[in-house]
DNA sequence: GACTCTATCTCGGTA
DNA sequence: TACCGAGGTAGAGTC
């Protein structure tokens, strides 16, 4: 990783357009070619950047950064206050829990928990607008689509909608009822999913997992 | 700014749980007190942040970053490499071309792009659920609703659907047709404004700009 | 402050 | 490879 502290002014013509004006920024090149533009300050997100692949043009005052996919980097480089490279070899990566796919996996196992006589018949069912994350059996037979998400919003509503409305055209499903489930349900989705006749469940993770086998835990 | 260089391991507490193991790895501290993770590759992406505004308490070897809204990260470090600061002074900004705004822009100043004889009625038309981008009438006097995006997603047709409800709710626009206009439309959102009766049009923003008088580009 | 929507989103999974 | 959905989305604008 190289770090470049310049004087500078950035243009970038790709997926739109941009211009930076003259000032003092950090320029993060990485080992496999992104290129990112910091200024001190906004968080994380860099000003510019380029993902890789790159090729790298280095002019002394004037570095032309380019990909395959047509989008081109220019940095007018005005002085230079420091450059410097450092080896930090691989990285073994991130290891998260508790986002949307454990909960799912954790619904899968075991839909009883979203209600009595609950039976899986699918994870990520098909449809012609995309997958549904559990199509379920009530005890009485019926299918229902279960739409898992962390937190429920208006979002969520609409994309079960999307499915129901597909899968209530196919004979050997209908009647689809429909179900969100998340750990926290926002008001603006409870009263939209009220007004669809979408099922609301408000399920606890920790609790879940605490029930679960170890092989389900990732730490 | 100021640019660590270590052998850290890292852990996160807060919307999810994170974990990462011993690596080499840059630590980026901004102005603003926002903290950023870097490994050698990734794109601008860090494996781990925390957005401003933050409490660090700095022990030699274990860092603790803290925010008030209870998100905790705890850095351990077992070799600092480097460690350098640079004054960089304010930043003057990005200035951008070619957003959705601007395209919106180019079809109001003249909607018979999208058909011939479409007038505009009001950019940005007020309804109860959010702004329409635009409101034309066709060449028969007929009312339609059209939503800019620069990327054409089932979320776009969704969001006109809102509108069209609400706009269809009135007797003095009555019946009023849909268009989803992008410079490019994704298979899955052509599927779900087909089924509801939405028009799609792709458009070419810099085609459009180029047949535009010089005010309305930004450089 | 909460809500809404855009984004050069990024990233991972999958067909 | 392209498409699709999740994200600790971040960030900007509006109310």
């Amino acid at each position: 990783m190289r770090i470049v502290v310049a004087r500078c002014t950035v243009d970038y013509e790709g997926r739109l357009a941009a211009h930076l004006p003259e000032a003092v920024r950090l320029i993060m090149v990485k080992a496999d070619g992104s290129i990112a533009i910091h200024a001190d300050g906004g968080a994380y997100k860099p000003l510019n950047w380029m993902n890789p692949p790159n090729t790298v043009n280095e002019d002394p005052e004037c570095w032309t950064v380019t990909n395959p996919r047509g989008e081109k980097l220019v940095i007018n480089i005005a002085e230079i206050l420091s450059d410097v490279s450092h080896e930090l070899g691989g990285d073994p990566g991130l290891r998260k829990d508790g986002v949307e796919a454990h909960l799912q996996e954790l619904l899968a196992a075991d839909p009883s928990v979203l209600e009595e006589g609950y039976r899986l018949v699918r994870r990520e069912y098909p449809t012609a607008v995309g997958p549904v994350d559990l199509l379920c059996r009530d005890a009485a037979g019926a299918a229902v689509a279960v739409e898992v998400k962390r937190r429920g919003e208006t979002n969520g509503v609409e994309q079960l909608s999307r499915y129901l409305e597909f899968l209530n055209a196919d004979p050997a499903l209908q009647p689809v009822q429909g179900m969100l489930v998340a750990e926290e349900i926002k008001p603006q989705a409870r009263v939209l999913a009220d007004a669809r006749g979408i099922r609301c469940k408000v399920v606890d993770y920790s609790a879940l997992r605490g029930t679960k086998p170890e092989d389900l835990r990732l730490f």
